[in-house]
DNA sequence: GGCTCAATAGGTCGGACGCCCCAATTGGTA
DNA sequence: TACCAATTGGGGCGTCCGACCTATTGAGCC
């Protein structure tokens, strides 16, 4: 039987050409994919896949948020842009099952699912190391891409020092009930849980001044 | 009769001297020094000045952090080595009266003691931003000096990413009580409140990786 | 031998924060 | 037209956080 599988990733050309690609393979079958963590997590409501493909940085709801939401969902693997400690950390945390660079060629791609079916963990610190060392790329952040306007602008005055509910909303000129749901709203998309955290992110995302 | 003043700066060549050529004033009489944020709300037990004369970065506890504390004392001037918005806003935040670079002109500085002893506030947005544009300089952080080694530590593991009470004692081996004491500590020195503004202030000062 | 200070730890308490639910309006788009 | 996303706002709730207090230990210092 071929291992079912779903992909998400909010780069059409990626998704699609991986889903050919990874169909053509004897023994996988891309059984539907998602656009974005939301979508994701619609899929798998009537879906079933034996492995989740799944990108970190996507609108709406990232990779590892849609994990984090899904504790105790089919195994998964994270690929991502920049393959770094911190995102590897982060999706070991969501439960991740494998982490893969999306420069990694697609015969390791198969052979991580293939390991992850078989419940195998790719998230062995050595094995990764060496798979990055050999795939690595210039990081450039598209990370904020998933972020609204009004969220940007929440997220630079919280890396300007203004940490307050009743600060933010005053100048936001918008309620402090407004606040939380954009910080809500924030800390879904980055996969985040604070303000502290929050702060971290947006001046690793550069959205300071 | 002369106005009498206190001198808080924990540089010793800069508090004394200035102490010397404020005090040779006719109308200015020097009555007490502190070296950091704590002596000076200990001389501002016993003593009674007319204005405060303040350094922003000091051991142990900052100029404004102190300034927090003595909400309701003589009127202030903070002087300080980076003429930063931030550090203005922070400072007039606190209470103070008037906001000085350290580079300003001596005559410069005793006009504004003599304006914020006659009831003035020398914060205003234009006049500001006319003595910081004359006197502008390079900006290079000692702020972190007054943050003890373990505090440091807690501060870095802030800055990436590690934000919750439990987690922060796990890492540092420590209690959370410990880790809430630290935190305090930190707030104090770097004169904010929470763990967002901690993120900013340790990113701000290089504190991270 | 006192003295200060850093580092450790505990207690209490009020308010802030994060998380869940829901709803109305607007504007763009399928 | 009908849907969807973004923005705005609300209520409730449990937990965490920050403020203020005391206290012990060990290092370093005059």
């Amino acid at each position: 039987m071929a291992i079912r599988i779903v992909i998400a990733d909010d780069h059409t050309m990626l998704r699609e050409g991986l889903s050919q690609a990874l169909d053509s393979l004897p023994d996988i079958k891309v059984i539907a994919t998602a656009a974005d963590g939301r979508e994701l997590i619609e899929v798998l409501d009537s879906a079933t896949p034996d492995v989740i493909l799944v990108d970190i940085e996507m609108p709406r709801l990232s990779g590892i948020g849609a994990l984090r939401k899904l504790e105790g969902a089919p195994p998964s693997i994270v690929v991502t842009m920049h393959a770094e400690d911190e995102q590897r950390r982060k999706a070991a945390a969501a439960g991740a099952s494998g982490f893969l660079s999306k420069s990694a060629p697609l015969p390791d791609l198969a052979a991580a699912i293939r390991a992850v079916a078989a419940g195998e963990e790719v998230l062995d610190e050595a094995t990764i190391r060496d798979v990055l060392d050999r795939h690595r790329q210039p990081i450039l952040d598209e990370g904020a891409a998933a972020l609204t306007s009004r969220e940007r602008e929440l997220l630079r005055l919280l890396a300007s020092g203004v940490s307050g509910t009743e600060d933010l909303a005053d100048r936001l000129f918008i309620s402090q009930k407004t606040v939380k749901n954009h910080l809500a709203s924030i800390y879904e998309k980055l996969a985040i849980t604070d303000r502290a955290q929050a702060v971290v992110e947006a001046i690793r995302l550069g959205i300071h001044r």
